[in-house]
RNA sequence: GGCCCCUUCGUCUAGUGGUAAGGACGUCGGCCUCUCACGCCGAAAACAUGGGUUCGAGUCCCGUAGGGGUCACCA
């Protein structure tokens, strides 16, 4: 390999970028930008029957929302099939691989015969390797693979695998239809495009061979490959659509920051030591390397990702989640755009939720007119006889602020020397109040919350609550 | 079933023959406090198992169990 390694992310278009997809191109990405090398990206589309140009769209959107740009590509492997062909006649030339004519139902008749037989799985017959060619009939190609010995390789993250060549069959490289196979496709690929680290996720360690055997008989240096372990679901199967919140446009959706993703999509089976969670991208462009990822399977963890979510956001300036949280604030029917109270409202919510969904629910009722419902309890506990003299008294105090811009200090100080001149706790004034302004008993510190929802609009829900009580 | 890979707290992980097995998420308790959070402090919680090797094994070897992957004219 040279000082500046050209790696890829080759996904297949048949659904969205998932999160193992994700942490796949998120590696080979980090180890391209870290060692300042080349980026590819190149989609496999040769499985006509499941690729559709809508994922190809997911997966560009997706990237893109990862901030995981590309060098190179998107090559499509549907755009290279003259290079395929022409490697397979190569093959042939040699000898190294042959048409074989055996239909779909021989192929499966052999099968059955080989299972019932007692074979333990199912090796081709090897009936065409000496059949004269008929170049009329149609046919797939096999390449000649050797049907003793083993092939051995040092995987970067896995060490040492070797696998017996009796394992391994003389496999279809090319279909009648001059459509590439996924491990001569790949190896083609790769090796013309000059990849150096081939790292993908481990369910392709048993391809490896396969596709070493294939490299030496194109006569072209394989690549070096890093097999990253998988990602499982809670109960340990393979991540997929059925866990739930697979693909990374949701997690988008569902108000998490990009950056937020790449930390815990790299945490998931990478670490640096045995104390650092939080990584920036610039740490991760110094930091990554193939040699600290783990070996083994990782569980997705939902709540680790919203920590680190929440971590982010905290982070980040209210200025900066301005933006997204109207985005977010538009899915509820609340235009927010533009609205100054926006930057204050993050400010005030960033370490108070974990997502920018969350931090949309919880905004919304500041944006509104009046509160809509109270909650039960909440209600019964404070909107009552009691708490009259309080809101009437802050009420008043109120309509002597300025119409803009409270003085929230000074409105504290103030409510301070009230409940104490009432003989009672700053809780029993901030309470009642509290549910009178945003229907419930949670929300930021009172004064920030009568500032937030504006000298007027308090006014207003503070005599709705009044009537309440009566 | 064959083959390949994996196995440290519930989860993500540190650990490269000698550690009180460390951190983080989550959980529980406490502090702070106008509520909710944030923050801070503290607690419970792990080397799958049986044999070796060694003065000494989470670290090395073998077996067992468990988990995952893969066995296509899918990728």
């Amino acid at each position: 390999m040279t000082d500046k390694p050209r790696l890829r992310f080759a996904p297949s278009p048949t659904g969205y970028l998932h999160i193992g997809g994700a942490r796949t191109a998120l590696f080979n990405w980090l180890y391209a930008r870290r060692h300042g090398g080349t980026f590819i990206l190149r989609i496999e589309d040769t499985d006509k029957s499941r690729s559709t140009e809508e994922s190809v769209e997911a997966i560009f959107d997706g990237m893109r929302w990862l901030g995981l740009d590309w060098d190179e590509g998107p090559y499509r492997q549907t755009d290279r099939l003259d290079i395929y062909r022409e490697h397979a006649e190569r093959l042939i030339e040699k000898d190294l691989a042959y048409r074989c004519y055996c239909t779909k139902e021989e192929i499966e008749a052999q099968r059955k015969a080989q299972l019932e037989a007692g074979a333990s799985q199912f090796r081709y017959t090897g009936r065409c390797r000496k059949r004269p060619d008929h170049p009329d009939q149609p046919c797939v190609i096999r390449v000649r693979m050797p049907q003793s010995g083993e092939t051995k390789f040092e995987d970067l993250v896995k060490g040492a695998i070797t696998t017996s060549h009796e394992t391994i069959q003389d496999e279809v490289i090319l279909r009648p239809d001059g459509i590439p196979l996924y491990n001569f496709g790949a190896v083609v690929d790769d090796a013309t495009m000059g990849i150096d680290i081939v790292a993908r996720g481990d369910d392709h360690v048993n391809n490896t061979a396969r596709q070493i055997l294939i490299y030496q008989a194109l006569g072209y240096e394989p690549p070096r490959f890093a097999h990253l372990p998988m990602i499982l679901g809670r109960d340990k199967q393979r991540l997929s659509k059925r866990h739930g919140a697979v693909s990374v446009t949701w997690y988008r959706e569902a108000g998490y920051l990009p950056h937020a993703m790449v930390n815990y999509l790299v945490r998931l089976g990478w670490s640096l030591d045995d104390k650092t969670e939080i990584f920036s991208l610039d740490d991760l462009l110094r930091d990554f390397s193939f040699d600290r990822v783990g070996q083994s399977a990782a569980i997705f963890d939902p709540d680790k990702l919203q920590w680190i979510n929440h971590h982010w956001m905290m982070e980040s300036s209210g200025r900066e989640l301005a933006a997204p949280l109207a985005e977010q604030l538009a899915k509820l029917g609340v235009d927010a755009h533009g609205d100054p109270r926006l930057e204050r409202l993050a400010e005030l919510f960033k370490a108070r939720t974990k997502t920018l969904a969350e931090m949309a629910e919880r905004a919304r009722v500041y944006l509104s007119e009046g509160v809509g419902e109270y909650q039960a309890k909440a209600k019964r506990k404070f909107l009552v006889e009691a708490s009259r003299p309080h809101l009437e008294a802050i009420r008043e105090r109120l309509e002597k602020e300025p119409p803009e811009g409270i003085d929230e200090c000074g409105l504290e100080e103030w409510m301070r020397e009230y409940a104490e001149s009432r003989s009672v706790g700053l809780g029993k004034v901030a309470q009642p109040l509290r549910v009178a302004l945003v229907g419930g008993t949670a929300s930021p510190g009172i004064c920030e919350t009568i500032a937030l929802v504006g000298r007027d609009e308090s006014i207003r829900r503070i005599e709705a609550a009044l009537q309440v009580i009566e």
